[in-house]
DNA sequence: CGTTCTGTTGCGAATTTTTGCAATAAGCAA
DNA sequence: TTGCTTATTGCAAAAATTCGCAACAGAACG
C-alpha cells in the first residue's frame, strides 16, 4: 500500500544508480511516517532499524531520491526541510506563516499555471510540490491592517 | 537609492519594536549585497563594521525582518536560505533544480492565482517572493525523458 | 535624571546539515 | 562464483543554524 518498491528500483538501476539497503530503509521510512518529514524523523526511525546508518547518509539519500523525482521537498514555514513521497497525484501547500498551519491544495490548481511557465518561458515547473507562504483565514484578521 | 530607512524604521518603533544599530546594519548589508542574499555573505559584511555583531543576531534579525515583510525570503535549489528587500513590486523566481539558475517571474504572473486562492481557500497568499523549481530550457534536454 | 519594564544582543553550547576521504559493497560481465 | 569498476557509505571534522540565559539598552514615566 505505501509504494512500489520495485518499479523504483528498477528505474534507479537502469539510471546506472545502485538500491542499497540504506536507500529502502529511507524510503520506506518516509512513506511510513507520512506527509512532512523531518530528516531527523527519518535518522531516529531507520537508526533504530540500521544503527550503523548515518545522518550523513540520511542527508544524502533524501537529497537523492529528491533529485530522482522519487521524493518531494516541502518547505516549511520556518524555512526546514521535510520531505515526502512524490505521488502520482501531486498536491500542494498553503503554508502560514503566522500559525504554521499547512493546508493542502488539490493538483488542478496549478495546471494552468504551469502551462503557462512552460510556453512563456521554456521553463517546465516542478509540480511535484509547491509551497506558498501567507496567512490563513484565522491568522489574517489578527495581522491587523 | 537603496531604500528608505526612515519609513521602515517607522514602522517598527510604531508596532512596539525597537530600531537597533545591528538591525539597521544587516537590513543595509541585504540592501547592499542585492538579490539573493545568504546569512553568512550578511554576517561577513557587518561583521567587518560591527565586529562584535555575532551570527546569531544575523539570523534573528534576518528572521525577525521577514516576519515584518520588510525582507523576503528566497528559496535556493539546494533548500537553503537567502534574502532579499521585499520591495512594492514582488517578483518571483524559476529555480533550475540541475544548474541551479534562477529566472525572474513579473509579479503579474501570479496575480490571477493569488485571487483564487483569496477567494476559494480564504488564504492570503504573500506574493513578496515565491519560488518554484524545475528545469530550465537547457537542462530539461538533458534530463532525457 | 533615575527607575523600571521589556525588547535585544552576545556568548557559548547544542543542534542540524554538509563535506572529505578511505573503506565498502552494488551491479555487471566473464 | 569471482573479480572489476565505481557508486555509496561511515566516520569524523567542519560548517551552518538555533537556543538559553545573563547582560545590555531603548522607551516611557515619574
Amino acid at each position: 500500500m505505501t509504494h512500489d518498491t520495485t518499479e523504483i528500483n528498477r528505474r534507479l538501476r537502469k539510471s546506472g544508480y545502485r538500491v542499497t539497503p540504506q536507500r529502502q530503509l529511507i524510503l520506506d521510512a518516509v512513506c511510513q511516517l507520512g506527509e512532512h518529514v523531518t530528516p531527523e524523523t527519518v535518522y531516529d526511525h531507520v537508526h533504530r532499524i540500521a544503527p550503523t546508518l548515518s545522518r550523513a547518509t540520511v542527508y544524502r539519500v533524501l537529497h537523492f531520491l529528491t533529485d530522482q523525482r522519487i521524493l518531494a521537498m516541502v518547505h516549511m514555514a520556518d524555512g526546514r526541510l521535510a520531505y515526502e513521497l512524490a505521488g502520482p497525484e501531486p498536491h500542494h501547500h498553503l503554508v502560514c506563516r503566522t500559525c504554521d498551519s499547512l493546508l493542502e491544495l488539490p493538483h488542478s490548481v496549478l495546471q494552468s499555471f504551469r502551462r503557462a511557465m512552460d510556453s512563456q518561458y521554456d521553463f517546465e515547473v516542478d509540480v511535484s510540490h509547491v509551497s506558498f507562504f501567507g496567512h490563513c483565514t484565522d491568522c489574517r484578521d489578527s495581522a491587523g491592517a
